[in-house]
DNA sequence: CGGAGTCCCTAAACCGGTTTAGTCAACCGC
DNA sequence: GCGGTTGACTAAACCGGTTTAGGGACTCCG
């Protein structure tokens, strides 16, 4: 010890007045001599505080490593954590049910100060139900809307909307769409984007199909859609793993892409620019997002307010998966 | 409370001998229906146990997401974890120096009980440093070896020689390699497999060239290959991604594949087997990887022995990228 | 010169469990 | 009937910090 009472070294530590310079710096010294930290252990237990903030993943471990979102948007949350000290405590559980008991758990044994509510749902119970629980959160969605937490943001219709009117653009008019899980606020809102866009274009709605993001769905969605009666020219799906597994599904029937069908995904993930053709796809700053999400919710935590953020908008990646529908073309040349 | 002292209360919960049946029950009801949940906080700090086991990924944040394994792994090691009240702290940091600040982070202010160790180096220094820190570890490898923790292995050596061997049986006789960095012991352990399995076969060894696992890097590689004097008729790849943008880097200089060239992967990602061609690649049960690396670190933390555990080797699955080359179906017809 | 006001620092309570030492009643055998 | 065990439980110390109350020295002011 460097001759001093623990509170006053509890008290240069916390940079809290009550400390002579000349005296704190001496503790410092003697703290770094010794090679000593303050037990995270004691410190939470003391201050109340878990210094932790969770994250549950309700997702089949499967389906988790297809997605790019998660470890992008866990390491934009990390970036901001680990500048604070603080930690991240991962829970992946397989269903809905194990998702309540997780937060409940997490909240009864104060392991957490906050929790990140990633994949919404349509009526989703968790924010009621953290409210209840007094556990703060942080609200993950494409858009604001009516919630006891803050959101945080990146409005992805903006995305879908300049992928469809590339498309109209080129000469489409039969773009359909290939939805995720109907549950998902993120599904409607891509949804909703993707009418949006096309009714500005003065086109009328044209078939949409929910799939379930997984490369199999997208799959068996493209080809639900190229057997309709009016197949379309161009598909806008709502991930790049099924714009990929569609696109592929496609060119084994036979259709060049983009000649007989232009696809556009959603991602950019690392894939998509070396696919054959490269993927036009939709890219958002999911690093970006875990970062201003993580920082709103460490505000939550302090006791502070934090405002709605609402991220950049995404932006279309042009690459070589779309392009004039070959029915222009005959149109044109004849 | 239920007329006992806390010390009863601590003893009913632990299941430790000295409460009677009957008192024990009469505890745990009351506790039932105060819902009172002992103190996560509180419980650390007096049994000196963090219950709590950490995974740092030294990655940057864009290749993380691209990589099927960690997603698949922390679903692994979770399943094991949650079963046992234990929690996973996860941290991503840039570099191998942030790395080591981070264990040093972890174990001075016992944030942890033990941590994971993977992506392991050639000559890596982090098992005698964990050794020096006294904080328990698991390695994670594609074989035992010499190391101060157990090492829990999946074996990927099958996996490649299995992927050599039916190319082989083929008919392929340049059969190249695209590997992964060079400092990763898995790298080394794919290659020698991939060496190990020509000469098995009474082939010389053939190029190889190391990347960086990502797409870029995969085509970079390709190209280098085909473009060399002696390109070859199969390439190898250390993983899925690089093996599809090789594929499609291939495909874009007018080769077909498999015709023209042959290519295996390694993982079986979520997209391998919806892609054109789908890919034959080499699938490993990296969530069986993680429950077991849980299972073998919590012993570990309890003071248990645990003994190196290797895993069921990986699998070839067997797709459409893979095929007799042209050349020897020309042998064939002459 | 005495009292109020500051500034620094210490002593001790506290967070909520675990764990050791010790109390007390019932039971045992001779 | 009495010392010795045993079983069930309580009281209190303890984990390692944070935080409140308070004490001593020094300055300022009338």
């Amino acid at each position: 010890m460097a001759g001093v009472s623990k509170g006053a070294v509890s008290f240069a530590l916390n940079d809290r007045p009550g400390v002579a310079e000349a005296t704190r710096t001496r503790i410092l010294a003697a703290a770094a001599e010794l090679r000593w930290t303050p037990s995270h252990r004691a410190r939470a237990l003391s201050s109340s505080r878990a210094l932790t903030v969770g994250l549950v993943v309700a997702r089949a471990p499967e389906t988790l490593g297809a997605d790019p979102f998660f470890p992008a948007f866990i390491a934009g949350i990390e970036t901001t954590l680990a500048a604070r000290g603080q930690a991240l405590l991962l829970q992946v559980v397989p269903d809905q049910a194990s998702e309540r008991r997780s937060y409940d758990a997490l909240a009864a044994n104060g392991r957490v100060d906050g929790v990140f509510l990633t994949d919404l749902r349509l009526d989703d119970p968790r924010p009621a139900m953290l409210e209840a629980l007094g556990l703060p959160a942080v609200v993950i969605a494409p858009s604001p809307l009516e919630c006891p937490w803050p959101v945080v943001a990146t409005d992805d219709r903006p995305g879908i909307a300049a992928a469809v009117h590339h498309l109209v653009a080129l000469g489409h008019r039969r773009i359909a769409h290939v939805a995720g899980p109907v549950e998902f606020v993120h599904t409607r809102s891509r949804h909703a984007a993707w009418a949006g866009a096309l009714a500005a274009s003065a086109l009328d709605e044209f078939s949409s199909v929910h799939a379930d993001f997984s490369a199999a769905g997208g799959a068996e969605a493209t080809v639900r859609l190229l057997d309709s009666a009016a197949p379309p020219t161009a598909i806008v799906y709502a991930n790049d793993l099924m714009a990929i597994a569609g696109m592929s599904a496609a060119q084994t029937r036979g259709l060049h892409v983009p000649d007989d069908l232009s696809v556009t995904g959603f991602d950019d993930s690392a894939i998509a620019g070396h696919l054959r053709p490269p993927l036009t796809t939709v890219r958002t700053d999911v690093v970006g997002w875990g970062r201003a999400a993580a920082e709103c919710l460490l505000r939550l935590v302090d006791g502070l307010a934090c405002p709605d953020v609402t991220l950049p908008p995404p932006e279309l990646v042009l690459r070589s998966s779309t392009g004039p529908p070959r029915t222009t073309r005959e149109t044109d040349s004849a």
